[in-house]
DNA sequence: AAAACCGCCTGTCGGC
DNA sequence: TGCCGACAGGCGGTTT
């Protein structure tokens, strides 16, 4: 699933292949894809466009156009965006929507499970989107300090890995990287956030900036789904110490690792190295 | 006000 | 072998 890691691997991977180019045709296969927009004004704005700029934001990509129009896309749990560069490859199974560039390639998302969003409006009308409005701070920015995470821990007695899920307070962090990072510094997912003392909050900090940032560099994790931009993998998931990790143990203690449902998800912890 | 729960979707997997 | 329910998890909306 697509968080932090991946979107901008896939940011990274388009980027060098649809900017500035003419679009010149499209289609919309799976209508409830277009949030806030008819297909018809959609392609309307589109055809004749290009693709100025691409950015992320948490675990949303904003295509900046022409004319201050922004495609805002957001992948959920099974999207893919992909730039083919031979326009006669058959549309996948999934595809949900598509671009022709009009010196060819084309761009593409396909969604199996048809949870992916796509908005089209002006820059000036971006607030509307109220998930990519209400984002919490980006865990690699500058502006993600030791001292705005201990804000947000104290700030909440809701168990800590609901609130690494929370993308109001954290922008990015879904439930693979949330038991990673929590793994790494040793704490239990159902502790309450304002219960960690300043080594723990410290420890939780760090391990939140390593994981995102090794998994980045390793291009994000490939489970089943995911691929950058152009169809490759990543392989972060040979990296992983306790996510998918049922039946094993850890590679600390040697306990065998445990499952429970924690803020409506699968949490993957160690019952020793973490404890309640 | 915050937290828990549900619906949206389809493919995969384990059990019988 | 084939059927069926459980499960995967992000997020918006609803309920508690």
């Amino acid at each position: 699933m697509p968080e932090l890691p991946e979107v901008e691997t896939i940011r990274r991977s388009l980027l060098p292949h649809i900017l500035n180019k003419p679009i010149s045709s499209g289609k919309v296969l799976y209508e409830r894809i277009l949030q806030n927009i008819a297909p018809e004004d959609f392609f309307q704005i589109m055809v004749g466009n290009r693709f100025l700029q691409l950015t992320r934001r948490g675990k949303y990509l904003l295509f900046t156009l022409e004319k201050d129009w922004v495609l805002v896309a957001h992948l959920r749990m099974t999207g893919r965006l992909l730039y083919v560069s031979k326009q006669e490859i058959p549309l996948g199974r999934h595809t949900s929507l598509y671009f022709a560039f009009q010196e060819g390639g084309t761009l593409r998302l396909e969604d199996v499970r048809k949870f992916a969003t796509v908005n089209l409006l002006p820059q000036t009308q971006l607030q509307r989107i109220e998930g990519l409005a209400s984002l919490g701070v980006e865990p690699l920015s500058e502006q993600f300090s030791l001292e705005v995470f201990q804000k947000i821990l104290e700030g909440s007695s809701a168990k800590i890995k609901g609130v690494l899920l929370d993308q109001r307070r954290l922008a990015g962090l879904g439930n693979i990287y949330s038991d990673e990072s929590l793994f790494l510094a040793g704490i239990h997912p159902e502790r309450a956030a304002n219960s960690l003392n300043a080594q723990e909050q410290k420890r939780l900090y760090a391990a939140i900036i390593l994981v995102l940032e090794e998994a980045l560099f390793y291009q994000g994790t490939t489970l089943r789904d995911y691929r950058t931009g152009r169809g490759g993998e990543g392989s972060f998931q040979n990296k992983l110490q306790v996510y998918g990790k049922k039946g094993e143990q850890c590679p600390r203690c040697g306990s065998d690792f445990a499952f429970k449902k924690v803020a409506g998800r699968t949490s993957h912890f160690c019952p020793v190295c973490q404890k309640e």
